[in-house]
DNA sequence: AAATATTTTTAGGCAAACCTAAAAAAATTC
DNA sequence: GAATTTTTTTAGGTTTGCCTAAAAATATTT
């Protein structure tokens, strides 16, 4: 891997944050995120573009790619493991931990960071709760939360079920809902809190794609966790 | 204190460490130390004089001034308090800490170093035996050397006498050499290895700055901590 | 679909930190 | 002390990352 200037890597960082919720991102909100103008945004786009960490076309937004992935999963790697150092061993408290780290995130050496994870008994999760990135990238999935809670359009494996009732499984069955679905919520029916969620089918292709509505007493009781 | 760039921090502290051996630092001198040109310098040396960080007068060198060598003394005691961390907990070998506590010691908060010189118990010394500065910017004087090992013109404190016979102590008195006498070495003269030093007078004017000879034999009885 | 509003990009500038080449000052040699 | 060499500074240029203001593209109203 290269070397990024800590504005860069800024950057990076904040687009997978926002794509999060979103999958691709807009000049505007990503000048929100970092406090400065779109035209820097702009800017930067077309410098990160010609770097490969994000594929962007003009007035059509952007998004990581797959090298800007792995890089942003560095960085937020850097970045845990740091404030989970500044809590655990220097006693910070929470709120102060982000600040500190936003600094000593920049600094790239892997075999530091590889040796601090040691150091620091391998942990999965910095004190925010947030899953730190091990030494492949591989991130684990947030917590858990229930259909409910999920954002719009965010993908998520369904990982538990709190009412194991006969009558629930069977309208899991029918619906065909099962631990390891993945699905995204696409829609959020004030009236009735009623959801319409879509189905990711692992073999089939993209085809059959059909929105299913779920009721919100069944949404309180299934959990899942981010995909990604 | 406000806050410096990485680059302007690097420069504070390469000036630190010339300054060491001399006194007064020449532009050259810095340009090979941080591996840039000349022209480079001089431009950062005239921001750093509007910065009131060092003195400096076209053509005549520059020197620290008094809140140029606070502002070197932490991020002295940053880079080693790093350095002891990524040896001591981190278990980096020598060689190595050097490198990753240069990126590490421009992470600026204060209460950062604080808690870390904390958790590693206030350590004194970094693992190449260099002292740490403390809290308030003092920073113990080195490892005791003689006279012999003593680099030129650097200001230094006598603090030990190896042999106090009658005679050697006759000796010291006639030229004038006691506890917490400050002096530096002048010339070395490779003939009989003899040294010429000159005596700094705590009271008097900065006249009488008579050189006095030593012999290898005494030189070799006495011993100073560096100053400054 | 035309008019308006919003978003995004382009154009042109600025400061930091570097560079090269030429000019000026200081040091050294003759 | 005049001539030469070395050191240092000035002048002008580059890249990075930011900015403002104007133009272009897209989205939203009417």
């Amino acid at each position: 891997m290269l070397n990024y200037s800590t504005s860069e890597e800024n950057y990076i960082k904040a687009i997978f944050h926002l794509q999060h919720s979103d999958g691709t991102v807009t000049t505007n909100e990503l000048a929100a995120e970092l406090k400065t103008k779109p035209a820097s945004v702009t800017d930067m786009m077309k410098k990160l573009k010609t770097k490969k960490l994000v594929h962007y076309q003009a007035y059509h937004g952007f998004r990581l790619s797959n090298d800007g992935k792995k890089l942003a999963l560095i960085i937020i790697r850097r970045h845990r493991l740091w404030e989970f150092f500044l809590a655990e061993k220097l006693k910070f408290s929470w709120e102060e931990v982000h600040a500190v780290a936003e600094d000593l995130e920049h600094v790239s050496s892997k075999k530091l960071i590889d040796k601090l994870d040691e150091y620091l008994g391998f942990p999965r999760f910095d004190p925010h709760g947030d899953p730190i990135p091990d030494m492949n990238g591989k991130i684990e999935s947030s917590k858990q939360v229930c259909l409910q809670d999920l954002p719009l359009n965010q993908m998520a494996t369904v990982c538990h079920v709190s009412d194991q009732s006969k009558e629930m499984l069977e309208l899991l069955g029918h619906k065909k809902i099962a631990m390891g679905t993945r699905l995204e919520v696409k829609r959020r029916f004030t009236f009735d809190n009623s959801l319409e969620i879509k189905i990711r089918q692992p073999r089939k292709a993209s085809a059959d794609q059909s929105a299913i509505n779920i009721s919100e007493q069944l949404s309180k009781n299934i959990f899942a966790k981010y995909d990604e």
